[in-house]
DNA sequence: CTGAAAGCGCTTACAG
DNA sequence: CTGAAAGCGCTTACAG
């Protein structure tokens, strides 16, 4: 009794049952293929009777193509991912595909191997959510025709798509609004430091402060993380000498910053100090935070990651190359209004 | 130059290289297989200078087995979803799986079209979280030998396995401490009112508030959804007539009524209203909303997961049974101090 | 439109 | 330990 193995229904048990040839019923299940509606009519329901579906495996090997998208991702702490990975999911489905997910932790090695795995699995296409990626890898995946795409990340790596948002800009336009809200003593408190989006959000920060003729005069990492975040506030607002407004890298860490400030430190925001973040995940708008923060657009963000690949899988002479989507700062009650608002 | 199939490395390649046969090559690769130290070198070099790796696919389609979990899931706003995903993926990966996952809104239909997909995968396993299933499904699922296991969800039908925390409990511990606090008027905010979830933890809340001597006097429904929380606490606290004390079946729920609370109507928690949630999530413990939870065990339960599917993988007649961990009431600042505690 | 045949890249009895 | 051969479940030229 145990251990039976239960035989699946293969396309020659409906060929038999529907007296036709395998040829046929492979042509019936086959999108674009030619069949007369008699022999449709017969194979259907001798699959129905059967409950026969087609292995997807045996397919792919065959075609070449799996319909598999690797998805890979870091940490899922950050809500941001979550929710691209939904929609990316939800997208990829629609189109006829699907993910398979890949947890990586950020160190490159790690995702070498993860690559690899992928790989193993013949993939149509990949994307790296979070994560960043060595270049020979990179050229391996190109060699083998097989599409990356970086989700929220760049590299400097002609071959390698990516998709982000306005990074610099971002930056540029929360200096803008934090000085135009009267801050004087400025503070960032950074992500980790290898990515691009901590690099390009300070970047367009400074070049902000620049131009609003302030300057930065505190800097903490708090690398993407909670506690790091936590720990770099307590030490850059536990003096007399602190700023009163602040630009944390992301949301996540922002949250973080906010609930040191006030349940830790007991002072107001913004009163005290103003706060901003960057993402607006959907926590930012939450009554107990209400966090002012430059939007990352992430249905298009994910629209365009969808599109970009399909593209490539469809023509490989297709050249990779970043696509920067604009963002949109949203001014909430953590930071002071500004005039140009009021 | 454009479309040039870039022909993948295969076995026999590699054979050719090393001066060996087909089966040689596989036999290096496959762990338990028997070959010479002589035959393991010379294969593994030739693999090396050509980059070649197995393909899983093909693999697959003839031991029968494709490494691949299908995991369902429904909303990933629910914090506790994205965690349970990352570690479900983490372990799995851990013992030689992956998982593809499968975006389901919460409609049978919905659920079971999704379903023929994953089976189309010839996956090995399939986690079904946050998602309920018809018995249909689960039989054929049975019948084609393939495990499934319900997480943080339960069913009547004997033949799926299911992992959940003990939520009668929770709910019922919940209802001691908030009596034990000094609630005279208590209410509650239900999810989605099909879940099991819900069910038993308004059983157990009902069953320890009776034990108290208590009794619930309002109820609401959150349908497990953020906005609709919202909208059933204004709802339940609008008038003077109000709960001094409300258990709200999720925290991602929980959190929309503490906003409501303290921002929209200007209460104190828990000085006018102790709010209780369950799961105790990451952001339960933030300090904007400190708020006392009963805990999942959600490495436990992730671990007891993985169990039941190898379990299951390795040997067909291993029964499927229910799975009731146990969780754990943490107090946090959200409710009342209770005497027991001081 | 349709079927017979070959083949995708691998594994697995079967002999040796 | 090793190789030749068959076969996993499908698709795709190739004839008809």
């Amino acid at each position: 009794m145990a251990g039976d193995p239960p035989s699946r229904v293969t396309s020659l048990d409906v060929a038999r049952r529907a007296g036709v040839s395998q040829s046929a019923v492979s042509r019936v299940f086959t999108p674009g293929a030619s069949a007369s509606k008699r022999t449709v009519e017969k194979v259907r329901k001798a699959a129905e009777e059967l409950g026969y579906r087609p292995n997807v495996l045996a397919r792919a090997m065959i075609t070449g193509k799996s319909r598999i998208i690797g998805l890979v991702v870091a940490y899922l702490d950050n809500h941001f991912y979550p929710l691209a990975v939904e929609r990316l999911s939800v997208e990829l489905q629609r189109q006829g595909y699907h993910v398979l997910v890949f947890m990586a932790s950020n160190t490159i090695g790690d995702v070498q191997s993860v690559m690899q795995e992928i790989l193993d699995y013949q993939v149509d296409g990949i994307v790296l959510a979070s994560v960043s990626m060595s270049s020979v890898l990179a050229g391996r995946c190109d060699d083998l025709g097989i599409p990356v795409v970086l989700f929220n990340r760049t590299q400097p790596d002609p071959r390698l798509a990516s998709v982000v948002t306005d990074n610099h800009e971002g930056g540029r336009q929360i200096a803008h609004h934090l000085v135009a809200g009267g801050a004087a003593r400025i503070g960032y408190i950074a992500g980790f430091e290898g990515a691009s989006t901590q690099i390009e959000r300070e970047a367009g920060f400074l070049e902000g402060l620049d131009e609003a003729g302030a300057r930065l005069e505190f800097r903490g990492v708090g690398n993407f993380q909670h506690e790091t975040a936590r720990a770099a506030a307590l030490e850059m607002f536990a003096g007399r000498d602190r700023p009163d407004a602040v630009f944390v890298c992301n949301d996540h860490m922002a949250f973080a910053v906010m609930d040191v400030l006030r349940a830790k430190l007991g002072l107001d925001v913004p009163g005290d100090v103003a706060v901003a973040g960057f993402d607006d995940v959907p926590i930012a708008s939450w009554a107990a935070y209400d966090l002012t923060s430059f939007r990352q657009p992430l249905d298009a963000m994910v629209s365009r990651t969808v599109e970009v690949l399909m593209e490539r899988i469809a023509d490989d002479a297709v050249t990779p190359r970043r696509h920067t989507l604009q963002g949109e700062l949203v001014r909430r009650s953590s930071t002071r209004p500004t005039e140009d608002r009021a």
